[in-house]
DNA sequence: CTTATAGTTTAGAATGATTATAAACTATTA
DNA sequence: TAATAGTTTATAATCATTCTAAACTATAAG
């Protein structure tokens, strides 16, 4: 019988397998500090490297985050969010679901799928299939300019 | 009395003086590209510029696109559009609207404001406004694989 | 008209994010 | 245990964007 931190290893383990990777220490740390907690969250590369850094697990060089980041993007288990300026964010709530923006402190929001919907969507351009639905709601404080970026 | 090229340089002229913009050659032969049209449309600085020299107009540097082209977003003549991966898009469409995003061409559609609206957005963060509403709907041919940047 | 000045343009340098490279390293398989 | 295929890393390369400072120009005042 497996204990937590155990478990959490194996399931991150066969993660890497299935998605034809294999498992090293580096793409071990990353999936710990990516997949073992209760909560999805969301990040930059740039957050990431600090937060593994912080953690003291291991010392992960930038182009091995890109990789990996990368692959688990393109395998499904992460997903990329659209924003205007930035850099890129990552979440690993892979749900449907979309965003609040919050303009003062850059941080994003989680909104459930099951909370929003849409109406009166156009037809689609003819031949075409939806492949993905994105919401972002920018919020900011009412005294706040609006940021154009 | 104005004829149809000189009425849209005046106001064109105008739109700079409004924004505290000098008229110069370079400024009017971007507005030229940008709003002497009858329909709006998407573009980067990199096909901004494209359109530009094929026009002959007059050669305007990157640095002026990059300068001229976020003033007019700051002043609200121009909008930024938020999309994964690529570059930064900006539409000379300002009313408020949505978008399909083609994979297949890389090229956005406007989606009217009037034929779509959400439900049960939920609560806005406490102490926070909206400021803007970006719903992006990414589409492609069916037997393509979907994008994931 | 000039001229002075404040604003503008530009090439090229600087920056920052991301990707490519190739040598050193490591997990896996035979 | 060795061979090999995959991985990591530092560093270079690339790309979009912003900065800089010198040359240029629109405007306003004389």
């Amino acid at each position: 019988m497996l204990n937590r931190a155990q478990n959490l290893k194996f399931k991150n383990t066969e993660k890497l397998r299935i998605s034809g990777l294999r498992p090293t220490k580096q793409r071990l740390a990353i999936c710990k500090v990516l997949f073992d907690r209760k909560e999805t969250f969301h990040f930059t590369i740039e957050e990431l490297q600090k937060i593994i850094k912080k953690e003291g697990i291991k010392n992960v060089s930038l182009a091995t985050l890109y990789n990996t980041v990368n692959s688990f993007k393109e395998k499904g288990y992460l997903r990329e969010i659209s924003l205007k300026g930035n850099s890129t964010f990552f979440d690993t709530n892979i749900k449907k679901h979309h965003h609040f923006f919050d303009e003062n402190t850059s941080k994003l929001i989680d909104i459930k799928n099951e909370n929003i919907s849409i109406n009166n969507l156009p037809k689609v351009p003819a031949g075409k299939k939806i492949k993905d639905v994105e919401i972002t709601i920018r919020v900011a404080t009412n005294n706040q300019k609006q940021k154009n970026n």
